[in-house]
DNA sequence: CCAAAAGTGTTAGTCATACACCCATGC
DNA sequence: GCATGGGTGTATGACTAACACTTTTGG
């Protein structure tokens, strides 16, 4: 069974083209079905759709991938396991941003909405293995489509709290491939604070802090000085973070 | 009608005798009574005491404020309007901390908590007032009862939303009477973030953020030097935070 | 005059900021 | 050899941390 009342929705950013992205989709009960685990599940889905025009009318707008909950399933399970099944990917990143309750976000129905935001970087998973693929697509974060709902209040409430977080916390480099260059880093931190860095200071404090690894590699084919590649190791964040660093952009 | 799956719990935070407190109450359907609106839905809540014996059995156990979300209710407003009838304030700081949705965090039936944490001054709001004073109780926050459910992992989330929201924003002054002294400042951080601070960088480092108005009184009638009094204006702080103050303790 | 808490300044070290040029690579 | 982005050091000012005594008040 579903629960009527409530739906988990995934704000899944993602990096790439030095542009901050979202994942959205048009939603059809069918793509629903690889959420769900009954048939009756996905009948009680229907009934939704039918009753709510603007949910059939997803051709032309676009909506956070998300779901309601069944009765069955935990709640940040739920929704890790929608982004499983939408990326094909074990370990995202995920975070809680909040739940959205005002009367009216929906018509027709009340529904309240537990948003997640999660963190993915493109470059490096192939979304065309995803079921949904067809459905699905990425768009510049400044250069959003028409959504769905409160959709837009969801996303700029999730990109605030990802603002907030990457200050302080070292969740950033889920953006980013397993090795990266200094640049990147710096361009992924410029775009999503929306602020220009200075280079040498950036890379001063970044190093210092000591929780990159060198991996002893560079860059391959590139037309100018190969840059150093790295790599990020939470072992040795959560060690330095006992001995009392204070990560900070 | 109310929502069976979703409720609404507040973690009220009170800060008196130099210690952080949390206001618990023991449920009973009819003081819920107070916060609906409808006789259906006071018969729907008594359905769900009646099911559940953990509910019913709240004499020995201690819950957090709060029930469930009536259909025509806003979940921010539902939230405040706990507040507001429990403790007869009306302007109360009040913050969203997360929704709790694992599988059986209540036995019997599945509920989602929506947990809010508020801020409030017990010495100088008489909660006698209250329609529930009799139900309700402070507890210091390292000596809590035995508590219902899951309450303790809401409260102890709370705990820390609010450790690190106070560390960079100037919600502790909700805690405070109007006009409060540097030393009763001092104090509320020390408990909120368990550390001894330094007297004088912080009074230098809190009055340089120049966002206290000095009220030109001072105590009276105590047996030492009496301290001066100041208030917090959240005027003035927008104005500051928008030459670019940043507040930190 | 005593007890109790309020109030105050300086120094040393650390951290943030501002800023401009040479280096390595592919084409 | 040139275009492109990678990589580096220093000086200045701002902030943080550590630390001990005098002042005011009521009883």
């Amino acid at each position: 069974m579903i629960l009527r009342n409530i739906s988990v929705d995934c704000v899944i950013f993602g990096f790439h083209n030095e542009k901050l992205h979202v994942l959205l989709w048009q939603a059809e009960p069918e793509l629903l079905e690889n959420f769900l685990t009954t048939k009756k599940e996905l009948e009680e889905i229907k009934i939704l759709f039918e009753k709510n025009p603007a949910l059939g009318n997803s051709q032309e707008f676009w909506g956070l991938i998300g779901t309601h909950l069944p009765t069955e399933e935990d709640l940040d399970g739920y929704a890790k396991k929608i982004l499983q099944i939408t990326t094909g990917i074990e370990d995202i990143y995920l975070k809680q941003v909040r739940t959205f309750g005002a009367l009216d976000r929906v018509p027709h129905y009340r529904v309240l909405t537990v948003a997640y935001y999660a963190l993915i970087n493109p470059n490096y998973h192939d979304l065309k293995l995803s079921p949904l693929a067809k459905a699905v697509k990425w768009f510049e974060i400044d250069n959003l489509p028409e959504v769905i709902f409160d959709a837009k209040e969801v996303i700029e409430h999730s990109l605030k709290k990802l603002r907030d977080e990457v200050k302080y916390h070292p969740v950033g480099f889920h953006l980013l491939p397993k090795k990266f260059t200094l640049t990147q880093l710096q361009t992924l931190y410029e775009v999503i604070l929306d602020e220009k860095l200075d280079t040498r200071n950036f890379r001063k404090k970044i190093l210092n802090m000591g929780l990159l690894v060198d991996t002893n590699e560079k860059q391959k084919n590139v037309a100018h000085r190969a840059a150093k590649l790295y790599s990020f190791d939470v072992e040795i964040y959560n060690k330095l973070k006992e001995e009392g660093l204070n990560f900070r952009i």
